[in-house]
RNA sequence: AGGGGAGUCGCCAAGUUGGUUAAGGCAUCGGAUUUUGAUUCCGACAUGCGAAGGUUCGAAUCCUUCUUCCCCUGCCA
């Protein structure tokens, strides 16, 4: 086995791709442009991960292009710490956007250009509904809709008013730009909607230029264009957003006309894929932040010491279709489990710990041996695992009565210490309880790197020098709802629950861990195997090298132990 | 006068100009190897493609009817 050679993942067809890979065949494209368009009102999460894997990796396999555009028509929302959070992440992730960061809102003059465009050609209006009006107008799925009585006013006026309105001339929420569509189609969307609102807020890139602003629908299709989009990759809830985008380009002097491409958005289950849900989370604090290792953020992940590799490969499994895509958090864990088995180290760490004294353990005469940091690449070298008298071995590891199948150590029997001796436990020290608080065991000399003769040890336990091993704080991360769909819990009135009551009480557990000394001057986001725990990682906030050791799980080994004892 | 999408194994998902035994991955279950109950390796896993009819020598693919699920009534994106 080599690690030098890139992990190259087998492409996996999809109807996205069987869409450019006609457009590239007909000639109605030379070369593909994509961009990821996320609004920076909050911080990214698992199913943006899994978009903008498809739209830069769609690029990387094409040799097309990817940009990355802030979607910041809404100034109220949107602030440069998300921006800022928004670029780090998608960096991390392993990918690369075409040029600088784009803006919707560096095209805002634009936008305003081919508004007035509009209003010349008798395709748009200024409404003075109010939005209580305009949603009475609206109509509903089975009644169409009425004409606002401000529709047919000369265009004069409606370039008249349209410049006062960015004049600052009216107050806030009192006009509106409207498409002139057709009220009564239905599809909602196309009920002459609103494409210019005016609001007086601070924008966090043009300040207080603008105190109208353009909305989404109309926004999103001009910037794709004007980016020289090929391919509009969006979820499936745009679908009926589409007739919308195609009927902005085409009454516009626009010379390009990208196509939209809706595909299912992600579900993870026991997890929560809501930017809105994830920042009440953060917000009650019942998370430490966006950044938080349970959370399914691409920051929390990162903290959580889930690998960009990890992730990818996370989104590559998860297919790319037009049907639901709910899938279970194990598809998650699998495939950054995979990831690290290949990539970590291992170290011996003990988080419950149970005190062992080796009675014949003699100084300077019982010997150790080193061990290589992973078992089938040796190219990762190897440490020394200093042995001493006492050490410290997994309260689960010991049992007083062993159950069925059991290979670990009990009264009388013995066990492998991974890396080093057989020991046999001879005596069992208890407190007044009647709690274990020691065990007495013997090494055999004779079994440092090679099997006892006459007798079969099967099981091997992980173990520390209780005088060598490094004291660390370990938190212990499991998921972070109890339920597959917390948010879709229903109570006896058959209104939803609210998810919040179903976050996993375990979800976060602090122990002190002593780890092999190695350990020690780590620096941050180090990813180790705790060999026969799980992998860990070097906080990426409260770790500092040398002083205060800080490790978090991203995920636990399989253990098929676990599931036979049940 | 509603519209737009989707139903292929527990979870994803290829296949859709009809043509041999319906890819693959995850999960699961066996078994081998193992100084991690990990990894790795081998094997098993849809007489069936939401349902019922029909066309055909032949249907997941075509036709008809039915059915279930998702999205849409922000001056959010």
């Amino acid at each position: 086995m080599s690690t030098d050679a890139p992990a190259v993942n087998p492409v996996v067809n999809h109807f996205i791709r069987t869409i450019i890979d006609n457009d590239l065949a007909s000639g109605k494209h030379a070369a593909i442009q994509t961009r990821f368009p996320p609004e920076p009102n909050g911080y990214l999460h698992v199913g943006h991960a899994k978009a903008i894997c498809l739209n830069f990796g769609l690029a990387q396999d094409y040799q097309g292009k990817c940009n990355l555009r802030m979607d910041d028509t809404n100034p109220e929302k949107e602030e440069d710490e998300y921006v800022n959070a928004i670029r780090e992440d998608v960096s991390w992730l392993g990918f690369n956007w075409a040029g600088e960061v784009r803006y919707a809102s560096d095209y805002f003059q634009q936008l305003y250009d081919f508004a007035e465009e509009l209003i010349q050609k008798g395709l748009a209006f200024v409404c003075e509904l109010n939005a209580e009006e305009m949603r009475a107008h609206r109509g509903d799925f089975v009644t169409p809709g009425k004409n606002s009585p401000y529709r047919e006013r000369s265009i004069e006026e409606n370039l008249d008013l349209f410049r006062r309105m960015k004049a600052g001339e009216f107050p806030d929420g009192s006009k509106t730009l409207r498409l002139k569509i057709d009220m009564a189609s239905p599809n909602l969307n196309l009920r002459d909607p609103v494409i210019y609102r005016i609001r007086r807020a601070h924008h966090h890139r043009t300040g207080d230029a603008w105190c109208i602003y353009p909305m989404y629908d109309y926004t999103h299709c001009i910037s794709d264009a004007l980016e020289g989009i090929t391919h509009s990759l969006c979820t499936l809830e745009f679908e009926a957003h589409r007739p919308l985008y195609d009927w902005v380009l085409d009454n516009i002097s626009i010379g390009c006309h990208p196509q939209q491409i809706e595909f299912s958005r992600l579900e993870l289950l026991s997890s929560i894929t809501s930017k809105r849900k994830l920042n009440q989370l953060v917000t009650d604090g019942l998370v430490t932040g966006w950044d938080d290792p349970r959370m399914p953020t691409i920051s929390g992940m990162r903290r959580r010491g889930y690998s960009p590799e990890g992730i990818r490969l996370f989104a590559q499994r998860c297919g790319i279709s037009k049907s639901e895509n709910i899938i279970e958090f194990s598809v998650l864990e699998g495939a950054v489990r995979e990831e690290l088995e290949a990539s970590s180290p291992r170290v011996m760490a003990v988080l419950n710990p149970i005190k062992v004294t080796l009675t014949n353990f003699e100084p300077g005469v019982t010997g150790s041996r080193s061990a290589p940091f992973h078992p089938h690449h040796p190219e990762f070298g190897e440490r020394e695992v200093p042995l001493a008298r006492e050490i410290w071995i997994e309260r689960d590891d010991f049992a007083e009565e062993p159950p069925k199948g059991w290979q670990r150590l009990f009264p009388g029997g013995e066990v492998r210490l991974r890396y080093s001796y057989v020991i046999k436990c001879d005596e069992v020290i208890k407190d007044a309880a009647g709690n274990v608080v020691e065990l007495k065991c013997s090494l055999d000399p004779d079994t440092l790197g090679q099997n006892p003769v006459g007798r079969k040890v099967k099981g091997v336990i992980h173990w520390v020098s209780a005088e060598h091993a490094v004291e660390a704080e370990v938190r212990l991360y499991d998921r972070l709802f109890t339920e597959d769909r917390p948010d879709a819990i229903r109570g006896e009135d058959g209104q939803y629950l609210d998810f919040k009551q179903f976050i996993n009480p375990a979800s976060l557990t602090v122990v002190t861990g002593y780890i092999e000394p190695v350990v020690k001057d780590l620096p941050s986001e180090a990813r180790y195997q705790f060999e026969r725990l799980g992998y860990f990682v070097t906080d990426r906030v409260d770790h500092v090298a040398g002083e205060k050791i800080v490790f978090n799980r991203t995920v636990t080994l399989k253990d098929s132990w676990a599931k036979e004892s049940k």
